[in-house]
Order: C-alpha cells, then structure tokens, then sequence
DNA sequence: ATGAAAGCGCTAACAA
DNA sequence: TTGTTAGCGCTTTCAT
C-alpha cells in the first residue's frame, strides 16, 4: 500500500505535463513567454491552467544550468551602513528587475570577509554581471572579474584604466560647484578635507578643487589634508590637521558629507561656529542633510539615478559581450544651505 | 588541426580530474572539506593543486540542483532608502555569511513589483530561506511561505499569528522609557504620532504609549493621532492634527524617528519650539539623529544585532525544520538628548 | 579509498 | 506543432 507522501515535493515541469497530457518540454515552451508561440494556443492556455491549479513554481536553478544564466547579478558594496549606497543599490535593483534580474548583495563593511573572498562567492553563484561599488583607483578585483569573462561595470568610483564601465558623478565639477560658491560670497582661504587618495572620488575631488582655485580669477589661498577614511571620527581629525596648519582659512570643503559632519565635530569642539566663524561645504547631500545643524551646505548627487545608470550599463554590457565600454558622467549641482555664508568682515 | 578555444569556457571539476588523473567523484569529495577524509590526503592535496593551478572556481548552481541546498537567502525589505534598514540587512548578511549563505535582496519600495511578485521571485530562485521585513501584523506573503515549506523569519516587525519566529524590539517597554521620561521631567499632558496600526510596531508602540500612560503615578492626559506612514511627510501631516486636536500638549512620542522628524518640520512651521515650547521623544536612534537640530532624544533599538538574530533564527530554521518558533526581543534603551526638556512653569 | 553511474529540473537541438 | 533525447556540473549512492 503505498504511502501518501507526508513531505511535500515541490511541483516540477513534469507533473505539469502530466496532468495536461503533453510532454515535459512542451510545457517549457508554452510556459516561457519567450518560445510560447511555440505552442498551439488553446493548448498553451490549458498547459498554464494545469500549471496554476498545481501551484507549480518554475525552478531558476535547474534552467540555470541549462541555460548558462542564472538571472543574478551580484552587488558589492564597501559598507551597507553608509547612508550614501542605500539609494544607490535600490536604483541598481529597481533598473534590474526591469529585465528579470535579481541581486545578491555582499557588504565588504568591517567585520567582513575580504572583498575577494566575497567576489569569488558571487561568482561561484554564478551571477550573470557584477556592480562593483568598491572600486580602488587600481583594482585588483576588476582584473579577477575580466579574466573569469565576468561582466562587470563600477558604480560612485571609478577605476584609473577605464577598463569597464562605470556610472559615476563628475566630481571634479562637484569641487567646482562648491569653491565657485564660496568665493562668490567672498572666501579667500579655503580649506579641503581631502578622500583616501586610492579612491577615485578622494583624488578627483582633490584635483577638482586645486582646479577650481586655480581658475579664479582671484588669487586664493588654499590648503588641504587628507581623511584616512570616509568616515565622520576621520573626518574630525583632518579638520583638526586643517586648522592646526591653516588657522587663517574661513572656509572648508569637504571630500564628503560624512568628513564635514566630521568637521562640525572638530569646530564644535574647538569652540569655533559654523558658519559664522568657518563656511563648510559637503558633497553628496545624504538624506538628512537639510536637518542637521546647521543645515549642510552640499554638492547634491542624484545617487538612486546612479544606482540605475549603472544597471543599464551592465543589462547591456550582459546583452552583447562586445557592448561599448564607458562612463556615465552625472551633473551634480550644488545645494545651499545655512552652513556656508560670507566670512565676516575682519577676516577678509 | 585543432581550433585554440578563444571562448575561454569555465573550468569543470571534470578538468580537474583529468589533471590530476582521478574521477571526478574523487575531486568533488577532495573540494569538499566535508567528505575531505575520505580521500587519501596526499591525493587530496594533489587535487588541490590542481584545481588551484587550473582556477578552479566551483558552481554553486550545478551542485544545489543535485543537492537542494542553494545556499541563497531571501530578504524582502519594505523600503531600502529607510535608514533603519541598512544596519538591519548589515546584521544579516554578516551573521548569514558566517555559514555560507549568499543574500538576495528585494526590495518592495516604492516603485517596485508586489511584494508577493518579488516573494514569488526569491522561491523561484530556490532560496533556502527567507528574512521578511516587510511584514504586515495580518500577512499574507508568510502563509505562502509556510504553504510552500519556505523557512521564514521575521524581523523589526512581527505578525499578530505568531506561526514563525521572529527578531524584534521590545515596542511597549520603548514606549514606557518615553513616557516615563517625559512624565519625569514634568510633563502632563502629552501626545503620540501612530504609526500604521496594521504594522506590530505602530500598534504596539500605540498600546505601549496608552499602557505608560495608565501606569503613572500622577493622572495625564493624552493624545493620539495615526500617521499613514512612517515618513517624514505623514509625520508633519499626524502632527498638524493633533496640534489642532490638542494644542494643550506640552510634549509629542513619536513612533519613529521620521515621524518626530515630520513633528519638527510642523513645529516649525507653527512657529512653535523644540523643546522650549514641545518636547519631542523618537523611536529607532536612526544614524544621524545626534546630529539633527534639536539633537533627537529617542528609544534607541540596536538594528545590527536585531539582524543578526533574526538570522540566527533562520540559520537554527534551516538546519532543523522542526526548530521551535519564537520571539526575539530586544531590549531598547533611552538616548536623551536635546529635545527633550520641562515643560515652562506657565504650561504645567 | 576510489571509480562508475545515475540524476537533480530544466531547455534546446533534432526528429517526426 | 509536438515529442524525443541529451546534457548543463555537480553530488551521492553503489560497487569494487
């Protein structure tokens, strides 16, 4: 007597096929809507129908192996907790379940594997593209993803070589958009909290504001040191570095907004106000930055539009091996608020 | 004359076992740290070497398909642009990682495809399980789950059913720390901004604020209107009406930090202060919030551990089907801060 | 301790 | 238009 199966198996393909009396890979091609003309329609209609009743759910595993794709797209992002990659990973998913991608994503934080490890995990996965947010300016992962034939496109930073894509903000424009603004209300010192320089945004951002200086027409005064990390604690100690070497300065732009929230502390525990004594600007206009206090001054990038560009590079990339390597360049634009103003009168 | 392959293929563990001139089946047990001990160790290390110097990269894909295991989890988030759930995902792919498990995350903002689609998604690509942040006190998407042997956990916010385990905050007692402390300082007349009943945490958080209340001592007055999201918009809008309906209030609780947030936004614009005028108390101590003007005094919940819990409670689920379902709470605390004061002499 | 062989669920080339 | 067949890369009985 045989057993009724107390575990329930999950519904294949075959059961389907049985219950409406075909054979297997008819119900494959009337349930793919791809290769569903494929089938006689009222038939397909009432392969569908037979599928529904079983609750069958297709397995992306199995066609996986069969196909060579497995609809997954690997994320790597450098640290989940900063405010800045939640927009961009949400443009990245939304762009990429538009064309039957799912993501995985590994947080190479702290406390984490090494982004290698966790590279080679996505892969095992046998993920179709890669999103790298992680980037160095010389990255060795990048390296690994092209000899494993692995598309890949970088988001927020880039890489020195344009080996791959990339969707990025023009960070030098930024920096452009932030000293214009404070030379404009009358700064003639400034200061610049400068990124890790093995970052693409730490280094451009830096030459974007000795740029920036430069081209006034004003002879300007400026100074800069460099955060060993894009983080608030790393942000207050080159703030303490800048005002220990150029007391003089009357304003401070920072590589990010973390670093000048990082400044705020510093000020503040100087007993310096912003922006009455010292202007600060920041670059990324985090959620948030409007309520602070005071409201930061910021370089606005359009991080979720990012997230999406991205994407739509790497679909095509995933598409066509051959597809075009470039760079999406993002205008930002500066957002005023209240921690910048004119430097007062005696410290022109 | 044969063709060099320009399409480098990957590498199988059948290349390996040419190499190193054993059977497959020998390299799948020598790869496997698992079935390792049955293969003589120096033919062990040998395959090793092999698999090493061919670059070797194993395929997760083709060995769940044999095995059932994908080693893939779920996570279905309400909103990843929500600050609070950055360091919660954190929490999870970290404890996750720890025992191989790759995550998948959906996202069901807005914008996005049903949060039943993207479920549908994530079972389609054999998950071994799920994480579910999204969830509603009535939700259907965990019947599903149950219905299709899906193991599943619930985090932040748990179901009225408790028919899976689930990570969360203590709710009532946060709101008891807020009203003790507003009571404390001299308030007695106070009001709270609901979340959405149809979520744990604004029901509960709503019933903990009527249960604090009770439980005084002194007899005070309250109020309550609901927000339609937890959103800093819905949190200005919930505001303005109990302003309206209460404007002997001296102080606002708050079922999240947005909504205090949004309560800011609406005292400013009546002109009213914070805390001079209203005393405002959060719920979450998001990232930030020590930084806002005024600096948010709020319950603080520690979102990294509560995602790690709930992974904790997925991994035990997973590995034993039959795991006893429970409830994770975590015990909140009070940050005090600047929003927070005695209500003046002539208000009492 | 190792090899042989079957098969996970699906798709695609080929046949009819 | 539909069925037949083979096989994706791996693991796991079973046999040796």
């Amino acid at each position: 007597m045989p057993r009724s199966p107390s575990k329930t198996r999950p519904i294949t393909i075959k059961d389907v096929a049985q219950l409406a009396g075909v054979h297997a890979s008819t119900v494959s091609r009337a349930l793919n809507p791809a290769t569903r003309s494929m089938v006689a329609q009222d038939l397909a209609a009432s392969i569908l129908r037979a599928a529904q009743k079983l609750g069958y759910q297709p397995d992306h595993l199995a066609a996986s192996l069969r196909t060579g794709r497995s609809l997954l797209v690997g994320v790597l992002l450098p640290d989940i907790a900063n405010p800045v990659f939640a927009p961009i990973l949400s443009g990245i998913t939304e762009r990429l379940i538009e064309d039957g991608y799912s993501t995985i994503v590994a947080d190479a934080g702290p406390g984490a594997p090494s982004a290698t490890t966790l590279l080679d995990g996505l892969i095992a996965h046998r993920v179709d593209g890669l999103v790298l947010a992680t980037a160095t300016r010389d990255d060795a992962l990048v390296g690994r993803c092209l000899e494993r034939n692995v598309p890949v496109v970088l988001v927020n930073r880039a890489e020195a070589q344009a080996r791959v894509s990339a969707a990025v903000s023009d960070d030098m424009r930024g920096m452009q958009l932030a000293v214009d603004h404070l030379v404009g209300l009358g700064h003639r010192r400034i200061g610049h909290i400068a990124g890790p320089p093995t970052l693409s945004t730490g280094l451009l951002r830096l030459r974007g504001f000795e740029a920036a200086i430069r081209d006034q027409d004003t002879p300007l005064e400026s100074f800069s040191q460099s955060a060993t990390a894009y983080s608030r604690e790393a942000g207050a100690e080159a703030a303490g570095r800048l005002l220990a070497a150029a007391p003089q300065i009357t304003a401070i732009v920072a590589a990010n907004d973390l670093l000048a929230l990082g400044a705020y502390d510093a000020l503040r525990e100087r007993g310096l106000r912003c922006p009455e004594d010292i202007s600060v600007v920041g670059h990324n206009d985090m959620p948030l930055m409007d309520l602070v206090a005071p409201a930061l001054t910021s370089v606005r990038i359009e991080h979720r539009a990012m997230g999406r560009e991205a994407a739509e590079l790497l679909v095509q990339r995933m598409r066509r091996a051959d597809a075009s390597t470039r760079m999406v360049m993002l205008t930002p634009r500066l957002v005023v608020r209240g921690s910048t103003a004119a430097p007062r009168p005696e410290q022109r």
